[in-house]
DNA sequence: CCGCCACATATCGTCTGACGACATATGGCG
DNA sequence: CGCCATATGTCGTCAGACGATATGTGGCGG
């Protein structure tokens, strides 16, 4: 359904940040790497295009919340890891505390939970 | 902040049509009714704006989900009660479950629950 | 050794939708 | 009579997702 397919292209909207701060939480990865992971632990019910991802990453660097530094080695293509800032820790706390909230009002006003 | 008045923004996008598509489950209702239920059943956690709010229900109607019919009444402005359509049901069960399972793959991901 | 695929980063143009600002109209209250 | 809440409506701006496209590398099969 079209409908669907919409509506899951705006629920990446806002949550793009979410997902790669709390995956450059846990250690420094690169651009490839954050793709994959939010395919592979989301199951694939969240995919996110590389066309979206990198200039979210420059975003998020340029606003301080996370810092990137390439890395070379040989028999790999040069890659650009990112890891978490002092800022980007305090920024992903408190968007888990926005998206939390928001669930719980969603599902006040829609009744979302237990489909 | 900033940055969670833009995350604020973009939480809202995709979640006005569940929110409205679920207020005109229970009953028929207007624009404003809507607006102020959304309002005071997220307690103040969301805001939608009219300036989003009347263009999204236009957007329902043309696609069908739902169906106004303007009631006018004496001491009232007219207004416009829009109810949900039989289709409108179909795609309102849809959205929960995509919503449902965005949550899960959210937090699977970005460990959202229990801040 | 050459073509192809997975890896890895990057950019451009299009489209959608939220929102601030503004507009219009009516009923009630002081 | 002015102001506020109610109620609907529109315009211009801005942000961001994504399809398409590009560049370059390492490994593997034929």
């Amino acid at each position: 359904m079209a409908t669907t397919k919409l509506l899951e292209r705006e629920l990446k909207r806002g949550s793009a940040e979410l997902l790669i701060l709390a995956l450059v939480e846990e250690r420094a990865r690169h651009g490839y790497e954050i793709a994959q992971l939010i395919d592979s632990r989301s199951d694939g019910g969240i995919r996110y295009h590389v066309a979206s991802l990198y200039p979210t990453l420059y975003r998020l660097e340029d606003r301080g919340l996370i810092e990137g530094r390439w890395v070379e080695q040989a028999g790999v293509r040069r890659r650009r890891y990112y890891k978490l800032t002092k800022e980007g820790r305090k920024v992903l706390k408190s968007q888990r505390n926005v998206w939390e909230s928001f669930f719980a009002a969603l599902d006040r006003v829609a009744r979302v939970r237990h489909a």
